[in-house]
DNA sequence: AAAGCTCGGTAACAAACGTTACGGTAACAT
DNA sequence: ATGTTACCGTAACGTTTGTTACCGAGCTTT
């Protein structure tokens, strides 16, 4: 069958390749070679889904923003009150688990080859602008007597400070692990006001 | 001359280039030919002066922790008090003008350089372990009566807050401004009670 | 002044890269 | 059954990479 079903689910799975190989073998070694290895193909099979090494990318940076987005929607949908999906939702951009701590590798990846790639700068600034805009609704939600001046400081703080702990927690997880992440957060929930 | 000094100024000059490289064209384009054209001089003298491009990074990344530590104790002892100290020393962590800014972006690109290098990646949790420590000591210094488990949780959301908005600011400037990443300080501070 | 040594630039190497062209196989249509 | 089309692996291309070998210029020593 060539149904353009197909097609897509192969751009998925070879954008899952990139993620594999931006997560094991750093942005140095993200090869079309190696994204067609961990994807179980040859290049050939690559280069005939997309155009050019930089579709490539920028379709992986492009699903996994989706894919995280709808991550996100399901947890606030799931919560029980603003404040539960408020913590729900910033708990999941830390690393407190091999799957997030996966992401965080892959997020910081797509970050450091974004400094030299207009485009995928462009993705993550629309990305990261709308997840910003997300938590200030929650944060609003959570505290609707709060001007808009604090809670873009608290929402920002927040945001600044799971995407943080990811990072360093993607780096050295042995030194951060994840009851100390949990415990962070809800230390700078409480102080912000904002505990369930 | 052919002092050692001279050969150390060379290296340093080097290293500065990579940070130069890394900050303008990005990890994929930190090649040695790039380095020795942000240097002004050829790959030979690089290849002479380094063993190898492995041998440059390794020094050119403790080169930048070296250097920032020399900042941050110069902060800490200029600082009159021990929350002044704890507020100058998380400030310039954070992307606040162009040379922080360049800063943030640089640790990026040797963070994800360090995915798939095992001396990259010990180099940097040795770095953050001891930064972890200097801001343990601060926040201790500044709250004398917090117990153990509480200062290391505040140090933790403090340092992963100002790390994530430098990584932040440097992507995206126009959305982080400098006076929004220190309101944003201030009112953890006030929150955490460590406010000046 | 001539020889030796240090230094750094030039040029070349093999390997790996992104990309392109070609060929063969399987499914569909007629 | 035969021609057509879509699909994908194979092999090659030119370029760029890290690295090495070589060579000439300038300083030191005798």
């Amino acid at each position: 069958m060539s149904l353009p079903a197909d097609r897509a689910a192969q751009g998925e799975a070879l954008s899952r390749a990139v993620w594999d190989v931006l997560a094991q073998q750093g942005l140095e070694k993200l090869t079309v070679r190696a994204v067609a290895a961990a994807a179980g193909c040859t290049t050939g099979l690559v280069m005939h889904r997309f155009p050019n090494r930089r579709a490539l990318l920028l379709h992986a940076r492009q699903l996994l923003h989706d894919t995280t987005r709808q991550r996100v929607e399901a947890l606030e949908a799931a919560a029980t009150s603003p404040r539960a999906a408020l913590r729900a939702v910033l708990r999941q951009g830390m690393a407190t688990d091999p799957e997030t701590t996966n992401w965080s590798i892959v997020w910081l990846g797509f970050l450091a080859a974004a400094v030299a790639d207009a485009e995928l700068i462009d993705m993550h600034r629309r990305n990261n602008r709308a997840w910003r805009q997300r938590v200030e609704r929650l944060v609003a939600a959570a505290a609707p007597d709060w001007s808009v001046d604090r809670v873009g400081a608290v929402a920002l703080g927040l945001i600044a400070m799971t995407e943080g702990v990811a990072a360093l927690a993607a780096a050295d997880p042995a030194v951060y692990p994840a009851d100390q992440q949990e415990r962070m957060l809800d230390a700078a929930l409480v102080a912000y006001g904002l505990d369930c």
